[in-house]
Formats: C-alpha cells, structure tokens, sequence
DNA sequence: CTGAAAGCGCTTACAG
DNA sequence: CTGAAAGCGCTTACAG
C-alpha cells in the first residue's frame, strides 16, 4: 500500500457504467448546486473549505460532488483569483546532474507545499531564457526560481515590476529586489587548493566557467586568491561549464610545459571531459594528475578512481529557496535575503594515493 | 496624462522611465485599444495573427503594446478557449537518468512546438500518480505524456473520458485509447542474452523490475523466452528498478550455488546497485561476472570498464509523443495508435573481455 | 450562514 | 475588415 497524503481526496464515485460519456459538456459548479440543492457559492465555498458552510450542507454538496464526478476547473479559478499554484523552475541544462537534484528537490519542496512546477530549460541561451520568463509572466505564476542563463535580463525587472518574486538559486541575479539561494563558490575552491597544498601539489591548474555567470567569476575568484596567497602562479582556462570546454582545457593544460599535478575544475560536466582529456593523454589519476571537481553529482562515487568533490547541499538549498517565495508570496516578509550555503568536501581516491 | 478615450475609467500615468511602477494593476487589452484608438477585438486579432487586420490598425496595435509593455494575461485566455499550451510530463523518478533524458527531449520537443512542460514526479507512488493527474484535469492541459507508476489508474480514464489525450511513454498503459511510445523491452532482453550466449556464458542470471508495469513484466519474459530457447535454466530477482534492490537481488546471487558469470540488469539503477554487489564481493568484472544493463546512461562510459547496454532512442522517442499528441490535439487523428521502437546493443568493455 | 450578482481579462460568433 | 456584446467557470464582496 502506498503511503496516502493528505492532498488526496480521491472520494471516488460510483459511476454507474464505469465512465460519463467522453465528449459531453464538462460539469460544473451549477451542476452540482443544483443537485445538492444550494447556491453555487455554496459549493465554491466548499470546495475552498470556508469555515462558514452548515455541516449539513457540506455534505450534500460533497455528496453531490462524488456523485456526479465534478472536477472544478482551475483555470476559472486562477483567473478569478489572478494567479495559479504554479512555481516555475528555470534551469539552463536539466540532464546537468547538479540541476536534475536541484529540479528533483524543488519539485518535492513545492509538491508537498500544495504548488506545481513548470519546468523551463534554458540551454545556457539568454533567448530561450527570456522566452520562458516571459511566459511564465503572461501565464501568471506565483514565482520563478530561477538559476540565470542571463543575469541581467530585463525580463527578471519585469517580472519584480508585475510582483512575481523571483528566488535566485545557484547563481545570483542583477536586480537586488530578488531573493538568493546561493553557494559560497570563492570559499569552495580556497577548501579545495587548500586540499592540493596539503597533498604537496603546487602546480594547481583551473578549469573555470563562463565569468558572466557568478558561479563562474567566483570560483575563479576564489582559485587565485588561494594560489597567490599561497605565493603560487594561478593558471586557468575557460571551459564553459561544458563537457567539451573542460575537455579541450584540459588537453591544452596537459600539452603545455609545465604540466600541471592537479586539476581543480569548476563543475560537473567539464569534469567529465577533463576525465577524458586525462585518459586520452594517458594520464593516470591521481598517480600524474590530481583531480578535484566541484559538484557532487552521484556517478562521482561510480567512477574510477572515485572523484574528490565539493558537494553543494542541494536538498537544503532547494528547500530554503521554496521557503523563501512562500514568505514572500504570503507577505510575511518584504524585504529581500540572501541566503548562502557552504560546499563540503568531500575526498575520494581522485586527489589522494589509494 | 496620456490621451485617453472615455470609456477609459482608468486614466493611466506616462511610464516615465520605461519601468511601470510596481503594483500598479495590470495592463489589460482595453488599455491597449485606447492608446491604438482601436477596440479591444482588434487588440485581440493583432496578437492572434488574425489575417483580417489592416495593416494601419495592426501597426498601431503593435505599437501601442510596445509602448505600454503590455504583456497579455494568458489565464483569461486560457479560460475562454477552454485550454492551456501546457503539456503535463509525469514521470517516476525525475533523478533517474533515463527519465531526465525523456523529460528533457520532451521539453525540447514541446518548446520549438510552443507548448509548456507542467513537471510531475511520481515517485513511483500510486497516490501520487493519482495527485497529479488529477491535478493536470483540473488544470485543463491539452495532454499528458505517461509514464506510470500505476497503468490501471483510474484517472487515466477520467483524462480520456474528459478528452485529454494521453499517450503512455517507456511503459503502457491499460486504457487502450491512448497512444502509446514505447521499447520493445522484450527483444532488447533476447538480444543481451544472444551476446552473451555468442561469448560463451552459461549462467546467465536476470535482475528484474515490478512485474506490475510493462517494462518489467517484458523483460523478464523475453529473458525467459531466449533462456529456455537456448535449453539453460532462467533465473531471476526482483531488484523493483532501485538501486538498494538491485544491489540486494545481485549480492543474493552472488552467494548462492553456482554463482553466474553473466548479469543481466532490467534498468540503470538497478545496474548502479549491481555494480555495487560485484565490488562487495570482489568479483571483477567482465573476468569473473560479465554484466550487461538496459537503458543507456551517460554514465555507461563513464565507468570502468565501460558498461554494454541496450539504448533506447529517447530522442526519437520523445519527439513522436509530441508528434503524436499534437495530431490528436488537432484533430487529424482519432484512433489510437502504438509505436514501439528498437532498442540498440552498445557492446563495451563489462561484456567482453578488452 | 447563504444567495444573487458582479467581475476576473480575454476571445469570438454575430451584425454591420 | 471592425466593434459591441456575450460568455468562459469560477470567487467574493455585499446584502440579507
């Protein structure tokens, strides 16, 4: 048996032949006014568990409404109301397995809360990302969370401007008016050069992301700031947060003299491609080359030799960025915050000798 | 002020700075027509592309939203034709990679197409199922791309009897009006057990899914089939398409007598948990245990070695259930249709010694 | 506590 | 080709 929610009020009529009749007019409240012998109002009243409805009555209706197999429809709510129980999730690459946990885990966050998730991929373009927050505008949703493509997009003021609140997650947004759910990237690779320091590494070189997007300038931030204070000289390359920028980084990386010991690389998918590059150039890890990938997506455990990681808390992070839009949407609060997680890292056999 | 016709009761400031002023009501399509010198019904065939509009009538329209930042409240719209562009998704878990792949190839396709993707995890729970295709009724989307948890739902019913199509992607359905995209799972399962017969193994063990949905129900059958076919003894566990399940099924057979020298994993989690047992026990792969799994993750080249899978064409796939929910949207097809796809053998290093 | 009536912001037959 | 008017199916002040 599956474990039953609250939300599920499936009180299942019995209909008499087994289905209404496909292509009839749709129900609705008058429908079932009449046959529970009250006002629509009544019914409406009901239906959104109005303390002030007679007992009497709110089983007549309800009776009324498992007879005849009455679903309201949403979108004459949501207009009468203006607005919907919709959240949307703006991700630039949901098969990236950092953005899979995060959409998982707001989805759960939001499903449990009563709201639904429209789901927008936006491919790391700022034209789709605009298209999508555009919708989500017209379409009225109670808020976007939103991991920006684009930053600067004007469509993020306009949304502010039309009171759709916005939680930045992962990456920060312009416009101040906007919640954050971040992580403290500058932090997360000062922990991981830390790491290589003290696995006697100097020769620490970085594959960095695109320096438009905040995680990107400050991961990168963070890589120089612990190699000068470290009296080292910073190396990095930009992969763009892609598989094949990481892997061609790091075929440039392992080409040149000298060639790095280690290798910091700034998420998941160009990992993956440094990975390749390390393979193709027959380097060994972590025997030749160090290496340590921010993100925890779950193959790190899989491979082989083990990936050293910085594990953001998504699940966490995830729920706090649902919290924040439901304070905002309910009033409870009105000024905005800004709230930022700590990575954890995490070793595995990728930065150390088995 | 702005010129404004008498019927206008209300009077609109000048946006100054291209910003309108936060929770100012919202522009409607008669602040529009005002501004145009039009009526609202022209507004209206301007923004639908209605071909009947003078060219002066629609430049003045197209103008005036420019100038106002008038953005269309698609609730109202929605209401009055009865619809949404949404398209619902449901899937059971959204953090498997063979999901994410469906849903993000479903997104695409459904993006360039127009329509939005309304994000639904079911967690492999019936009442969750249930939750949310009662959802998507109430929020009247135009379809729902399926795949079940629960293949005799009665809400899959109700989505037909109220004319929302439903086509049952990876697993079936039971309604048999709805369109289905599907694997043919059962000769994916003769064809992993002909290559590993071709390299010489015997004791071919089958970790299975919940007989309960049709992918694991044809599994298991064609594993079955070319078992008995090739005169050796099927054997099988149920792992139920976890990761902790498979691990349990593969370390059980590992224990017991004889141990096989082939594995046979139903989908790519259970394989993730296979591997785990195999690393438990110490037994290498392919040199003790050869390991084949279906479905085709990123992860599969990841690994060391690499993991023999069969691939379905989820990129295909996914866009024939658009395709196919679009001509059921539009009318140009009423019966119900069945398209089953090939799965593809990708022989890497877990089957054959390199 | 309940009902009649207005209204959410569009679209679309209908008449001209 | 265009506009006035009705209506999509709910919710919610308002009056009783």
């Amino acid at each position: 048996m599956e474990p039953t929610d609250a939300s599920d009020h499936r009180a299942r009529p019995l209909v008499v032949d087994g289905a209404r009749r496909p292509g009839e007019p749709a129900l609705m409240m008058r429908d079932v006014a009449a046959r529970a012998g009250v006002s629509p109002a009544t019914v409406s009243r009901v239906l959104n568990n109005a303390p002030t409805v007679r007992d009497e009555y709110r089983e007549k209706v309800l009776a009324a409404i498992a007879e005849l197999g009455y679903r309201p429809n949403r979108l004459a709510r949501n207009l009468r109301r203006r607005n919907t129980e919709m959240v949307g999730v703006v991700v630039s690459d949901i098969e990236n397995p950092h953005f899979t946990q995060m959409v998982r885990a707001v989805e759960d966050a939001a499903y449990r809360r009563g709201y639904r998730v429209l789901l927008c991929n936006t491919d790391e373009s700022a034209a789709k990302q605009a298209a999508y927050l555009e919708m989500l505008a017209a379409e009225r949703v109670l808020g976007v969370i939103l991991s920006p493509s684009d930053p600067a997009a004007p469509e993020i003021r306009e949304l502010l401007d039309h009171s759709i609140h916005v939680v930045a997650f992962d990456r920060a947004v312009d416009d101040e008016r906007a919640d954050a759910v971040l992580a403290d990237g500058g932090a997360a690779a000062r922990t991981a050069i830390r790491h290589l320091l003290e696995a006697g590494h100097e020769r620490i070189a970085f594959i960095g992301g695109p320096r438009g997007v905040s995680t990107g300038a400050e991961r990168l931030a963070g890589y120089e700031q612990a190699m000068r204070a470290a009296g080292l000289e910073p190396r990095w390359a930009d992969g763009g947060f892609r598989i094949e920028g990481g892997q061609q980084a790091a075929e440039a990386m392992l080409d040149a003299d000298p060639v790095p010991s280690a290798l910091l690389v700034a998420n998941n998918l160009m990992t993956i491609g440094a990975r390749k590059a390390l393979a193709a150039r027959g380097r060994r890890v972590p025997a030749d080359v160090a290496l340590v990938g921010i993100d925890d997506p779950f193959w790190a455990e899989l491979i082989e030799p083990p990936l050293t990681t910085l594990a953001q808390p998504v699940r966490e992070m995830a729920d706090r960025a649902v919290t924040l839009l439901l304070e905002r949407i309910s009033g409870r609060r009105t000024e905005p915050r800004r709230d930022v997680f700590d990575f954890e890292l995490r070793v595995r056999g990728s930065s150390v000798a088995g």
